[in-house]
DNA sequence: ATAATATGCGTATACGTATACCCTATGGTC
DNA sequence: GACCATAGGGTATACGTATACGCATATTAT
């Protein structure tokens, strides 16, 4: 037989040229013991030689495993819609990385959550797994993810982990960070503190937040009042409009912490338009640190996630499920980070 | 033949189904016209409701086609391993959303330069071309590149349009930007514009922008002085230095055009060290309109490239060159944002 | 009416790999 | 010396799809 060297070099090829058979040069390329040394070196060599690299297509056909997994971002539906949610960016580096690290490619693909792409994505064979990565409100697609659980499609989300979870969920321990909060907010001698965030169901974070707060304000043997929690989403609006709200209603107090960076900084507004001095008369938290909490006056104390730690903790945690295993962790610790809005 | 409907369902259970043959229900699905309408509505239904989906490597191992682009990332190497540059990032969405339309699956993987991803990528039938995007310096792989078109591997990448080309490369109109940028500092009345950036082949884009405010002032019947062209890479130490070794050097300036904004708030801080005021005494023009261009003081004036519609470009370009044709445009026009840097 | 198309589909096969199974030589065991 | 395990690798085949080709029937041209 001829061996046209034009065309890209299969298995076949090297076989020839090594004298052995097609399925030799596979086990000695995946690393089958039942080859002898000599003749795996010879066919490495070989095939280092005429720049072969096995074909996905043919090999995921055949042993059913692609090697890949897919990134599913959700998003709101926006006007700009070339915005991507800059936190689940800064995540999107160490997945890659740790994909690449672990030998999986990663397919990336932005969904609108009114699409079907639980069908196409468990069925196509596109990829082993799915990460998935939204806004938080996984409420609204709960029906697609117990189709995914129910056909065993392998997938992880990032989330409230406490939260009563549809399969694998991995997230910042943010009942941990609310205490951490609001224990930095008692020691610098607060004792009325707010939480601006949304308190429905959709927002799990913000409860945990929340929760972790109350119990940091019970531990030293504070009561979390009612009255100065504040519906917010996380934009800039909404979190002027709820610390507006706040200070209408004239109930007291001398800290906020609020759920997001951007409602903080939103609520920063509103403190300053109020004349309040932050942090003398109102200390402030946000959570995420996002840029601009360094770039606002004052500077802005906030809660960091481990980004890069989600990355490879959620591609680490999907890989185990891959495998049939169950991940070890799920949950991060995220870290205070202390600025002026609460420096007194 | 039993039909277990329990696995995946495949093109023969359908064909099964609707009583035709495998390879109709393939012409069917694929919408070839020799399929009669009853037939393919009959399969398509069946289709439906199977929630079957088309064997993606099946069909890219038969067809040879993946219907798939890889977007490489190149990046220095880097001490925060998670960091991505925020300028191609914001190219992903437009990337993302430009390939879903198109119908192609998006592979993204990041590359150290040293790495062997031409050989990876052009021969494992991953994906039909290749997107590059990379700090600008395609010299230190010019090799790789040169292989990739000997191979015939499409490819796209981000760069310097004008510069003499390895393969295709979609970019900004830089010369048209300096331009603009050289008009607008002429217009309020500058004279005397110095220039910092890289002017080694390295940094072509740089060299690009200034040819184009050379022809703004050849345009206004000025000359361009080569001492007020001071060296600089993108960063803003580099930018505090260069200005830093402008003003040393004695030669008097009116106005400073940046070769992007890193530089230009770099230069922007040695001015204030100098007690030079910006504008009146100096005006500055950035390059890139990152975030910080708006919130230094004074704001920044600079120049915004279309990412968006670099994405679109990006994409449209490497489909076409996959069918063979060639592209029809491949520089993007890029606008002047008018802050109080050069505000007088 | 007969030949020339066209329509609609079945038959056979290729894409390149991975794996189940089988076979042949060794070498060691009793 | 008959017996069995083991190493090393060949044979056959499956993965699920897409396409070249052929073959009827239906349609039109002549």
């Amino acid at each position: 037989m001829g061996r046209p060297p034009s065309s890209k070099p299969t298995s076949f090829d090297i076989a020839y040229l090594a004298g052995v058979s097609q399925p030799t040069v596979s086990r000695a390329l995946r690393g089958s013991k039942s080859v002898s040394a000599a003749t795996r070196a010879n066919i490495e060599r070989i095939a280092r030689e005429l720049n072969y690299t096995v074909d996905k297509n043919a090999s995921s056909l055949r042993s059913q495993r692609t090697h890949t997994i897919a990134l599913l971002f959700f998003e709101d539906p926006t006007p700009d819609e070339s915005m991507i949610n800059p936190f689940f960016l800064s995540m999107l580096g160490s997945i890659t990385r740790q994909c690449a690290l672990r030998g999986y490619d990663l397919l990336i693909s932005f969904q609108q959550m009114h699409n079907d792409w639980h069908v196409a994505y468990q069925d196509s064979h596109r990829s082993d797994g799915i990460i998935l990565l939204g806004y938080g409100d996984y409420q609204l697609y709960r029906a697609k993810l117990e189709h995914l659980v129910e056909m065993d499609t392998k997938f992880v989300r990032w989330g409230s982990v406490s939260e009563d979870s549809i399969g694998l969920t991995v997230g910042s321990d943010n009942i941990g960070a609310g205490e951490a909060a609001g224990a930095h907010l008692i020691a610098i001698g607060r004792r009325r503190i707010a939480f601006l965030g949304d308190a429905s169901a959709h927002a799990p974070e913000f409860q945990d937040r929340y929760t972790g707060l109350c119990r940091a304000m019970a531990a030293a043997g504070l009561a979390a009042d009612p009255a100065l929690r504040q519906n917010a989403v996380s934009s800039e609006e909404s979190g002027y409009a709820a610390a507006k709200a706040l200070l209408a209603r004239g109930t007291a107090f001398d800290a906020i912490f609020a759920g997001s960076d951007l409602i903080a900084i939103g609520a920063m507004r509103a403190l300053a338009e109020a004349k309040l001095r932050c942090p003398q008369d109102v200390a402030l938290i946000g959570f995420d640190d996002i840029p601009a909490a360094s770039q606002t006056s004052p500077t802005l104390t906030t809660v960091m996630q481990d980004m890069k730690g989600a990355g490879e903790l959620l591609v680490d945690a999907l890989l185990r499920r891959i495998d049939g295993k169950d991940p070890e962790r799920t949950m991060l610790p995220a870290r205070l980070i202390k600025r002026q809005s609460t420096a007194v």
